[in-house]
DNA sequence: CACCATCGTCGATACGCATCGATAATTCGA
DNA sequence: TCGAATTATCGATGCGTATCGACGATGGTG
């Protein structure tokens, strides 16, 4: 591999000259800056990161802490994921993975020996044991989810008390008076995320201001569960039920249940569901859904993390950002009267 | 920050100490290593790993290259990722992300740069762009598939060919003559990873050793496609019908068109798909499925990478393994007879 | 024409660790 | 008891880059 001796030596030229070209941190006359890029197409020189990094203080790497295997949701991870990781690279950075089966120790290890600048955590729970360890941590933390003391971190997530207030919006103008709201499953709740929570808590702002009634019923994976929720919310109304599944395990099983009963999503009953667009239209009945925007989600959590790397101020930052969510009405939901 | 200097001083050893201490590669008395570990316990020190990456010429990271966002099967995606990372931390290794997005030229800048010491691939396709590129990189490279050409390369993947053949040998057991396979959506096809080849070739091989028929069905992620290839599947066929559905999305389609018909799971056709145990169970009928093996496969991966980085032998290699892949039945296919 | 600011480049040094050769301390055999 | 063979440790050096101070060349000003 050529070095940045190399590079000067070709072009006849100081060492520190040739990082100048690169760096841009003084001026150099073009007939120099011809010379050392050309010596640098020529050798196909790339500057040494470990090299860099040690000179610098820099890695313009940003460690990415995983979810240990949650078992189910992992294509929306994915999509975090990707996002993230090429969003990055936009902004000229790298994405290491941190796993979560390495806890805490983990996000100190990657930090201690500085193999990257910052930490973005996903799947921030409401009490995470990871919490106290970011803030003592010197470098920028950006968390993907709110946890119940947000104070001296950098949040981001979507807007899911919007979104639940926008679903019962919606509902209700479609004239249902009896709106239930389907529990996350049970995995999700014991998990203690405390989006959770917002969601259903816009609901029943939403409820309170619109004068309609919002049920919670329990989710599950079985169909036992999704049954015996159908059966409470058939019996709580007289008109058109309606039905709110952010869970998009429970959306199949839901749907199976309501079909079964003879009910035409979209003429007899409403279901708001959460998917991908693609899914959602593959469905026999377009699937309305909201959108939690993941991919909005993961592109400005890169975006304050490098802007925090930037300015690297090493105060305490403190900041709180929702992105917005969007529902998309196809044709599980009746016409708005 | 501490440095090795630092621990040194505190230790009242030299630098050169701390860090034999640390690599093992000259005896140290158990007095001197004891006041080393002490002063680093006490000063928390964690070695500089662009410093050691500098000095030592090894990162201890792998550059995992993922898939540009291909919309569908990002769960499955997930799986591979999840796996590899934490199996890289076995190995004492780190994973840095690589998107698709980036190309053959994401490959070169990650090797050029020495950020990594070595590159597991995804979804490698027949003719892969970035073969050439893998082949000419002086660091190893795990495939993860198999290439039409896969001379000079490493590859893992599971067995798709075996995958095929029991899938056809155990439906025939249970009294299906004519047995229809259904193929990937297009968007799969279209990419031309050859694991849907091995696949179809395996059903193929066991059709004629066992005198069944298999019946090769278009696939697609709308109704139609899929309706129609079941029309032809049972015009085929006076006994029960029996399909195979390696495609995650197809499945769900297959299964409401079939009940659709009347035709119960089990009972009056076979079906075998393609699921991890938990989603399998979750149906209103377990569906019994062939297991691709993606946590082995990520874990024999990694396994092959560290090994080559360890004996780090600068010639070509070049190895070809396959990973048995595993049937369920459960209650989607009739019992043999 | 002398003087000073600016521009462009060079040389030297630091970053933190691994590693090699050398040296001091110890043990062993004859 | 002396030298040889170990054993344990130190000091010095190199890895490749970024960055700082210095210096010669250039151009403008009075």
């Amino acid at each position: 591999m050529p070095t940045s001796k190399d590079v000067a030596q070709a072009a006849g030229v100081a060492q520190s000259t040739v990082s100048y070209v690169l760096s841009g941190k003084r001026p150099i006359s073009e007939k120099t800056r011809k010379k050392v890029e050309a010596a640098i197409e020529q050798l196909t020189y790339q500057p040494n990161a470990g090299a860099r990094a040690l000179a610098s203080r820099k890695t313009r790497v940003i460690g990415l802490v995983i979810p240990f295997i949650p078992e189910l949701e992992m294509g929306s991870i994915m999509e975090f994921v990707s996002v993230i990781a090429s969003t990055a690279r936009q902004f000229d950075h790298d994405i290491l993975l941190v796993t979560d089966d390495e806890g805490a120790a983990g996000l100190r290890r990657v930090v201690g020996q500085q193999i990257c600048d910052g930490l973005i955590l996903m799947q921030v729970e409401d009490e995470d044991e990871r919490l106290p360890v970011a803030r003592s941590l010197h470098v920028p933390v950006v968390l993907i989810g709110i946890p119940r003391d947000p104070s001296g971190l950098v949040c981001i997530d979507a807007d899911f008390e919007m979104a639940g207030e926008h679903c019962v919006r919606d509902l209700a103008a479609a004239g249902h008076s009896v709106i239930s709201v389907i529990d996350w499953q049970p995995a999700v709740m014991d998990r203690h995320v405390n989006y959770v929570d917002r969601f259903l808590h816009g609901t029943d702002v939403a409820a309170k201001a619109l004068g309609v009634t919002v049920l919670h019923l329990p989710g599950g994976t079985d169909r036992a569960t999704i049954s015996e929720s159908v059966d409470k919310a058939l019996a709580s109304t007289t008109g058109n039920p309606a039905f709110i599944v952010p869970d998009r395990t429970i959306q199949d099983i839901l749907r199976r249940d309501l079909s079964g009963r003879g009910l035409t999503l979209g003429l007899d009953v409403s279901v708001i569901g959460s998917a991908s667009p693609t899914l959602a239209e593959l469905q026999p009945i377009p699937l309305s859904t909201i959108d939690l925007r993941p991919a909005e989600v993961s592109r400005r959590a890169v975006k304050i993390m490098c802007q925090l790397l930037e300015s690297d101020s090493q105060g305490p930052h403190e900041s709180l950002e929702l992105v917005p969510t969007v529902i998309t009405h196809r044709s599980s939901t009746l016409r708005p009267q």
